[in-house]
DNA sequence: TCCCTGTATTTTGGATCCAATATTGATTAT
DNA sequence: ATAATCAATATTGGATCCAAAATACAGGGA
């Protein structure tokens, strides 16, 4: 009865892929704008050729890298621009999922997103700050599937996916961590009182912060 | 003899087995719940399953077909739920898309607009359903992308895609495709006075329409 | 009979090879 | 010297072949 999801070996190459050109397209070691070498990466990853255009034609659907007909693939410009849209659409879908996750919450979903939020507080104890945005990331899909819209809550998946590297800007700053876990515990709060308008309002607090936090981590000359 | 337009280059076969992929499952030759053979598919559309893996993998990002590693590919289902999720989305981004579209509204976009729908009517007088629906989806999208938020166009077109099957049916309707010449002409209207808020109404008005009408074809109880 | 198990078949995942296209660089004519 | 043209190269697109995994099936045991 397990839930065998906590490998850490992916069981395909094309997973495999995957997750390392995201990986790589986070951190920045594939740069937006460069061409990708399929060739090369292959090698890199010690792979054929074959894996890797399956997962660039995931990373094309999510809009993370770009696709031209016997041109390839480019690592799509991600500019401040594109991050403000991709919160707008956030915005949008996010507000409605919270509002019907409220009309369905149960005490079980309550106590599973408290679990995810006890990852999220270990794993910032730990100082391991992938696993808590990991964790994170948990923490909100888990209120989010209350909504039972699932394609609603695989876009928004999809949307996170395609900001990760901005993301990974953010938690390393650790007032920033703990912001987040302030947030969580009000979310908590809220959600049991079935808030949901106030629960739109926290996110929506935490995304306008994110993005004021992003933009000024991006451009150093414009601070305050 | 360079063309100013983009020079028509032979479509690639992963193009080809991608419409003709789309066009299988929105005529229901692929039914929903189907695992698709690869083999026997690649074999019909003569291409070897490279190419329609690749096209797989684009459809699995616009969820039309699912997929399990080891397993392959299955059509989705698309249920009544999921058409009324799709469309409860498409309330979500389009709404934001004409409210940020009737904000850079031009003389030159209106213009454009109006060639799309002299389109639309031109085709519905020659009968031609599907270049009705086509010339339709044009008048629509040449809207929203005056949002100039080229990612929420590029999601609300995935919407639009994931629904083909539906929309043909809605189509087959003449009193249907009357009344989206109907509404077309209003939304003109409303445009040219960019009242946004209008134009957010018709459009609900029709997807509200649209959903009723189809579930009235699906659910053959309630009617004649 | 039912279930378990081991094997055969089917189907997908991946690697290599070849073809088609784009890009680069050299060559020639103006 | 510059621009156009054509050959050489690099890169992507596609086909075939092989490996790995899942499914189906047969046989044996309780």
């Amino acid at each position: 009865m397990t839930s065998v999801e906590g490998h850490r070996r992916p069981p395909t190459a094309q997973q495999f892929v995957l997750e390392e050109l995201r990986r790589a397209i986070t951190t920045g070691r594939l740069r937006p704008g460069d061409p990708i070498r399929q060739e090369a990466l292959a090698e890199e990853f010690d792979v054929s050729r074959v894996p890797l255009r399956e997962a660039l034609k995931t990373l094309e659907g999510e809009g993370l890298v770009t696709y031209k007909a016997h041109r390839g693939y480019c690592v799509q410009r991600l500019s401040l621009d594109d991050l403000r849209e991709v919160y707008l659409i956030r915005e949008l879908l996010e507000a409605e999922a919270v509002r019907r996750a409220v009309e369905h919450l149960t005490d079980a979903g309550l106590e599973s997103a408290e679990r995810a939020q006890a990852e999220v507080e270990r794993a910032a104890a730990a100082g391991d700050v992938l696993e808590m945005a990991e964790a994170n990331r948990r923490f909100h899909m888990t209120i989010f599937e209350w909504s039972e819209l699932p394609r609603l809550v695989r876009l928004i998946r999809t949307l996170w996916d395609s900001t990760d590297a901005y993301r990974s800007l953010y938690y390393a700053e650790e007032p920033n961590r703990q912001r987040v876990i302030e947030e969580h515990r009000a979310t908590l709060d809220l959600l049991r009182r079935r808030d949901a308008e106030a629960v739109v309002a926290v996110l929506a607090g935490h995304r306008a912060h994110a993005v004021t936090a992003i933009e000024a981590r991006l451009s150093p000359g414009t601070t305050d």
